[in-house]
DNA sequence: AGCACGCCGACT
DNA sequence: GTCGGCGTGCTC
């Protein structure tokens, strides 16, 4: 061993945050005097700066891969107090760089709260010593008696394993369940914690309120926190420290909460699974739906997937266990088609747009559907999943129309504040008098916005008369634009709530989880878009969309009862037969989702498949696709392992070619085995950063395993 | 990614 | 004279 006179100089791997196109390796090598265990947070110095680190798990050989020639520097310092981040914890991230082709620093120092990085140790250790206080158990509120469904995923789901897909419609009583389930997790096991995601951070708060009103009582308000994006740092600090020490029973968030720390974890729940917004979408693109499904194998804690319209993934490994299909039948799926406590499902009227006259927004049908619950005091919902005014302006004379200067896309009208503004890049405009081309003064506003939406319904129904007050019809407009203020949007939908409003127009945002009990009509004016995307997703998640707003409409049945009127959902479109439609008449996720999961497996696309894309950014698109071209050839020539049962497709410009004057370009790759992707892709990174050196105006360049989109 | 070093134009 | 533009290169 060392002599007693020397302090022994030990030799540790540190996990600090290196992007993956630096040069450097994944883990760094540090001396310390002392030996440290692995998930001690330090400070290392890195070039003239000093950053925040992990101590890592030495390598299987045993030797820190150091460079020759250079000699390793000391560490700074550790931050006291805090319990190294637990050998669980670790595999997480060590799985999540692997899979997602990032190094460890990287993921790790992006799941830990930024202000970690920030602070110094005395004022850490003043944030330990505020540590909050676990105040006194109260009188726990009333369970519900659960309906025989609910009885019955409550009892499959203490019965198994798991994973669970808890499919049920909006309003069958899904939270119910994982409240029930959370309850009997954390009762049977003092340290035990419960990690419940969400897609959005406008649905934490109505769901933080439920989980708080119900455990609080019993566990302390301390027990309950969220995690997400939207918190401040000192926050989002005060909840993950709390989580670390497992002072949190239960920790409510977004995607990136999957990545708390949680000695106790004994239930992950992932509402809403099948959304896409539990995608990362830069940096490391995980997917913390399929990361929550791996911790809670890992770790040994139950996990359930909640959804309406579960996912085709899901939807597959929950299906029953076919042979030849390792896939199918992994998943428990539990179902619960009734509604509770809401009214019965929104009745589904197609509108053939073939049948109606020509130019308007509104068919005759849905205005006098929205006229007649408007008069009798009830809420409509009209849903276009585009803000502004107008997509595009256009001027008849000379065939200008407002391109945005650095995107290919065009610039979008917004009326009530006369720009064209860029929804890519950002870049603002004022409205032109005359055509800048041309000079001809009558340009024209093309396609429609939901401010255009909200101003012609409000002429529309000028006339119309609310209820028995005999007040005026009024029309409101919720989407990023009126919301961008924070608090905003809680403010908009406070006055819908109040019955403020009669008719509500929205992006896709107010589509989601709102709970609103007056609202008996949702319409989509203009759905068609996604039905012939390129994007094979698209039917699926058009499907979702719809009927998750469906799912607005209708939710009290007190008050659907009192009004005797049927909730509505109105789709507008040029294609009344498309299967989506036919099968959202009938709300029939199934029969959709297993006719879709028919047509993928006979065209070997996901889940039967395992896609990942190489993206590349240059100031060219021929530098672009150049510089993916020779990765392919590289890839070829050099035989990488996996390779033969990789398919790489040609390179090609994405959807919106140029944003903020970059061209860029992706390539798809498509395998048959998952682990022959994985290994392809692992070996194919130091090729790919070879060739980067190679190639002039190129940006970047970067993996994303298991696209959303493509 | 940061952050240095480094080598050329208009300002107190 | 120097403040500062962002090009190139390094970080255990």
């Amino acid at each position: 061993m060392n002599t007693p006179a020397e302090p022994p100089s030990h030799l540790l791997s540190i996990a600090v945050s290196t992007p993956a196109h630096s040069a450097l390796g994944d883990l760094l090598s540090y001396a310390s005097a002392a030996p440290l265990p692995p998930g001690t947070l330090v400070r290392v110095p890195l070039g003239s700066r000093e950053v925040l680190g992990v101590v890592w798990d030495a390598p299987p050989d045993g030797g820190a891969p150091l460079p020759e020639g250079v000699a390793p520097r000391a560490i700074a310092g550790v931050l006291e107090g805090l319990a190294p981040l637990d050998a669980p914890w670790r595999r997480l991230v060590q799985f999540a760089a692997r899979y997602y082709q990032r190094s460890v620093g990287e993921v790790a120092l992006a799941a830990l709260p930024p202000q970690l990085r920030e602070l110094g140790p005395e004022q850490l250790a003043r944030r330990l010593r505020r540590a909050p206080a676990p105040s006194s158990p109260a009188t726990a509120a009333p369970e519900v008696v659960p309906s025989p469904e609910q009885a019955h995923a409550m009892a499959a789901i203490e019965a198994g394993p798991g994973p669970f897909l808890l499919f049920g419609s909006t309003g069958s009583g899904k939270t119910e369940v994982y409240l029930h389930c959370i309850a009997r997790a954390l009762a049977a096991d003092p340290a035990a914690q419960a990690l419940v995601l969400v897609p959005e951070i406008n649905l934490t708060p109505q769901l933080e309120a439920r989980v708080r009103a119900r455990f609080a009582p019993l566990y302390g308000e301390a027990a309950v926190v969220s995690l997400h994006s939207g918190m401040t740092g000192p926050q989002r600090l005060r909840s993950w420290l709390a989580a670390h020490a497992g002072q949190a029973r239960i920790v409510l968030g977004t995607r990136m909460a999957v990545f708390a720390s949680l000695p106790g974890l004994a239930l992950i729940v992932v509402d809403e699974e099948h959304d896409p917004s539990y995608k990362q979408q830069e940096g490391a693109r995980y997917h913390a739906r399929d990361l929550a499904l791996w911790r809670g194998h890992d770790q040994g804690a139950r996990v359930i997937l909640g959804s309406a319209t579960p996912s085709l993934e899901s939807w597959h490994a929950s299906s029953p266990a076919t042979p030849g299909d390792a896939r199918s039948g992994r998943y428990q799926r539990l179902s619960m088609p009734s509604r509770i406590g809401a009214g019965e499902l929104p009745q589904v009227r197609i509108v053939d747009m073939g049948q109606q006259p020509r130019g308007s927004a509104f068919s005759p049908p849905l205005l006098a559907a929205i006229t007649e619950r408007v008069q009798r005091g009830e809420q409509c919902l009209v849903l276009l999943n585009r803000r502004g005014f107008a997509p595009v302006l256009h001027c008849h004379a000379c065939g200008w129309k407002s391109d945005c200067p650095h995107c290919s896309a065009h610039q979008v009208f917004h009326k009530s504040d006369r720009t064209l503004r860029c929804h890519h890049c950002g870049a603002t405009s004022r409205v032109p008098r005359a055509c800048p081309s041309c000079g001809n003064l009558d340009i024209t506003p093309i396609g429609r916005g939901t401010e255009q939406l909200e101003e012609q319904l409000g002429s529309l129904l000028r006339n119309v008369v609310v209820g028995p007050q005999g007040r005026a019809a009024r029309v409101a407009r919720i989407d990023a634009d009126t919301t961008r203020a924070k608090g905003a949007l809680e403010e908009q939908l406070a006055h819908v709530h109040a019955g403020e409003v009669d008719v509500l127009v929205g992006t896709q945002m107010v589509a989601k989880g709102h709970d609103f009990r007056r609202i008996t009509l949702v319409a989509a004016v203009q759905p068609d878009g996604a039905l012939f995307s390129s994007d094979f997703r698209a039917p699926e998640r058009l499907f979702a969309l719809l009927l998750q707003a469906a799912g607005r409409a209708g939710r009290d049945a007190h008050y659907v009862a009192a009004q005797g009127s049927p909730p509505e959902m109105w789709i507008q479109t040029w294609h009344p037969d498309h299967p989506v439609y036919a099968a959202l008449r009938r709300h029939d996720w199934p029969s959709f989702a297993d006719q879709q999961l028919a047509e993928r497996a006979g065209a070997g696309m996901p889940p039967f498949a395992w896609q990942a894309l190489v993206r590349a950014d240059a100031s060219t698109q021929e530098a672009a696709q150049g510089f993916l071209t020779a990765a392919c050839e590289a890839a070829r020539a050099a035989g990488l392992p996996g390779g033969e049962q990789v398919h790489l497709y040609p390179p090609v410009p994405l959807a919106v070619q140029r944003v903020a004057n970059v061209e860029r370009a992706q390539m798809l790759l498509e395998s048959g085995s998952r682990t022959a992707l994985q290994r392809f892709l692992a070996a194919w990174q130091p090729l790919l950063h070879a060739e980067r050196a190679r190639h002039r105006g190129l940006r970047r360049w970067l993996i994303d395993v298991d696209p959303q989109a493509i």
